[in-house]
DNA sequence: CCCTGATTCGC
DNA sequence: GCGAATCAGG
């Protein structure tokens, strides 16, 4: 494989998106992790920073569902689909009048736009949350919107021990993934997913609606 | 152990 | 220019 202009393009879009060098490879396809490296190298864009690095912006927290991006990606590549992780649904039934709520102590919390109220979520064994996200730092949700536009947009079928399964969009449609970053230590979800979905039940202490 | 990017250096 | 091997870290 060569460093087409195309390929070259894909890679500096990558590169700027925030996306690793080993994600980059695989991508592309007939390429290494060190092959993007030292290609970012000698196209002098290691420094990935953007003209726009927001940070804290205590403003704007309005829980809009991931989007989609519109983008005609031209993926032709097929995904060999890791090893998949058993999943049996045991349909959990919501309780029709009120959920008795037995747990005191860190408990998970849903993500926006995380329609509930049926069993049709897909199979993930142990994952879907609840609750709502006005319980969530507007800190932590600023975080999570920031890092769903990098989400991997995987597929249950995607999934491993090591991606973040963080359910993103509606299961009932088409516009549903799991965030699919690398997740650290054990845990199921990236560090940004995991700061909204275990929280210590200090910082849960009735927020005012 | 999983992963990350950075560097070197023979090709 | 390229990228495997290696290094240095999380």
């Amino acid at each position: 494989m060569s460093w087409t202009d195309e390929r070259v393009e894909t890679l500096k879009r990558m590169w700027s998106e925030g996306q690793s060098a080993s994600q980059i490879a695989k991508e592309l396809g007939g390429v290494t992790r060190n092959a993007v490296i030292g290609k970012v190298h000698r196209l002098g864009l290691s420094n990935r920073d953007e003209g726009t690095e927001a940070e804290a912006t205590p403003a704007a927290a309005a829980p809009e569902p991931a989007k989609p991006e519109g983008k005609a990606k031209p993926a032709p590549k097929a995904r060999p689909a890791q090893k998949a992780e058993p999943a049996k649904a045991e349909a959990k039934p919501a309780a029709p009048t009120e959920p008795e709520p037995a747990t005191q102590s860190a408990e998970p919390s849903a993500p926006a736009g995380f329609s509930n109220r049926r069993p049709i979520v897909p199979a993930g064994q142990p994952l879907p949350p609840q609750p709502s996200a006005n319980e969530i730092s507007p800190e932590a949700l600023a975080n999570v919107r920031e890092v769903e536009k990098k989400a991997r947009k995987l597929t249950l079928m995607e999934l491993t021990e090591r991606t973040c399964k963080w359910p993103i969009g509606d299961p009932a449609t088409e516009k549903f993934w799991f965030c699919g970053l690398p997740s650290q230590a054990g845990k199921p979800y990236c560090e940004a997913h995991v700061g909204v979905a275990f929280q210590p039940m200090s910082s849960r202490r009735d927020r005012r609606r």
